[in-house]
Order: structure tokens, then C-alpha cells, then sequence
DNA sequence: GTACGTGCAAACGTTTTGCAGCGGG
DNA sequence: CCCGCTGCAAAACGTTTGCACGTAC
């Protein structure tokens, strides 16, 4: 089954057509999985011949965040990574070499959460280090 | 058993004692476990009356992270948090409100690590919302 | 005595904001 | 036709750096 139009995407969940946002919704949601920042869709965008503005970029990332497209993932400081998988899944990051690879879902125990709290994600992050 | 005195903790790690890592040490590492961030000490130093400049601030919390009595916390965009408490555990966020509370040690199903990696920490952040 | 810590201010990289104009629905 | 998106540049934010001076050991 091959992976829906990135514009079928952003009808299904409500976000308007625009050019940046279709631009960026066939760079990240049609394809495999992948973890991006903004500075890097950016220079992307440019080289794929669709220059966004930045902040446009950073626009469009929280509106797909907020549709449900992609999950923000926060692993260091500074940057914000944007995880084009918004599946509940789990992440390994490399130390050295600031990579950042999936790990399938974890069956992981959770504790009580505060009364009249709700779940909105848990993230788990494995730091590692070494060759 | 008395928490054991921050001048003795500094020196057990070979720490410099100075006058700026002896007042941090002091509101951080006697009392009970917190969290907080460096614009927060920064400040708290100052209304303790011992002013420190901020840039020895973030100096001193990663020279205590490094020295293994402080533990770094990436949880949102931005902003760093330092966690007095450097054993392992888990932490709750309520994203509302920006509170973090501890979770006591979670026995995690952690993933196959990569070849000639080793672990340096897994850190889970569950996120909630609500009341 | 010397290596290292300190304060200050200025630089840094990332993200957000303000605003005039345009374009999707 | 109108609301909301866009581009641009400037500002904001938390953090880091460079440097001259001072101090722990």
C-alpha cells in the first residue's frame, strides 16, 4: 500500500493547501520515517527547489504537530526535532554522535498519574555513548 | 543521618572549593531533591546574598553534573533543568503547569543496545495534562 | 607559583514575533 | 470577501565564550 498524498494527509486532518505546506508534508510524510529540525527541512526545502521561509517552516511544523502528523521530540538542548512518525514509539540517541534511531514500541510500566491527569505521551530515551 | 555537608561533598568529588560553588552546593545539595534551572538559582543566590554571575552558574552545574552530584534534564524546548537527585529515576511533567515531579526507578525493558555502545542513562519522561 | 575559577559583556544559535501583503476556501 | 497564511527582518530567549583579574591549593 503505498504511503497516501501528502495533500490527501493535510485535507484528512483539516490543514489548509498551501504551497509550503504541501511542499513540506511530500518531504516528510511521503517516504520512510525520519527525524528532522527546522534549519534542516529548511535547506531541504531549498534545494528540493521550494524555498520556505524559516519561520514558515517553524509554522508549519506546529501546525502538523498539533494535527497529529508528526511528534515533536525533544533529546538535547538547543534544538527541537521533529519525528515524521507520530506513533507512540521510543528513541535511542548516540551520545557522540547526536544520531537519533526509533525503538519499537516498549511495553513500559507506568506509574500512577496524578488524579484528574491524563496521559498525553511517555517518552523514553536511551542515551548511549561508544564506537 | 544528616545530609553530609556541601564543602565535604564538593571535596569527595575533587572539586575546587569556591566561594560561588560552595553557596551553589549549599541551596542545592543540602535539603531535599529539587529541580530547577540556572536563571532560577541565579536568582536564588542573589536574594540569599551571594550574588554569582550566571555564566559561573551554568560553569558550576555542569562541573557538578560532571562531577556526578548533579544530573542534567532535557524536557522542553529551551530551557535546561538540573536534578539535585543524581540516581537513577524517572520523571513526570505535567505540561499545564511546567511541574516536574520524580517517579521512583521504573524496571524498564530497555532494547538490544547497539554493538560497542554502552548505556549511559534512560530517561523517561512521562507527560500529562488536566487538572 | 600556577592552573583554574570568576565576573562581565558581548556573541551565539535557535526560535518567535510583528507586520504588510497575498491567496485559499 | 475575509481570515489566515506567507516572507522578511528584527527581537527574544537561554546559553556560551573571550578576556582580564583573582584565588585555591
Amino acid at each position: 500500500m503505498p504511503s497516501p498524498s501528502a495533500r490527501d494527509l493535510l485535507i484528512a486532518r483539516g490543514v489548509r493547501c498551501t504551497p509550503p505546506r504541501i511542499a513540506i508534508a511530500r518531504l516528510l510524510l511521503e517516504g520512510p520515517p525520519r527525524h528532522v529540525t527546522a534549519e534542516q527541512l529548511h535547506d531541504e526545502l531549498a534545494r528540493s527547489g521550494h524555498p520556505v521561509a524559516l519561520a514558515t517552516v517553524y509554522n508549519t511544523l506546529h501546525h502538523l504537530c498539533a494535527a497529529g502528523l508528526l511528534a515533536p521530540l525533544h533529546v538535547e538542548r538547543g534544538r527541537s526535532w521533529f519525528d515524521t512518525d507520530p506513533r507512540p514509539h521510543h528513541h535511542l540517541l548516540h551520545e557522540d554522535t547526536g544520531e537519533i534511531t526509533d525503538i519499537p514500541l516498549l511495553d513500559l510500566p507506568l506509574p500512577r498519574l496524578p488524579e484528574g491527569t491524563e496521559l498525553v505521551r511517555a517518552d523514553l530515551i536511551v542515551r548511549v555513548r561508544g564506537r
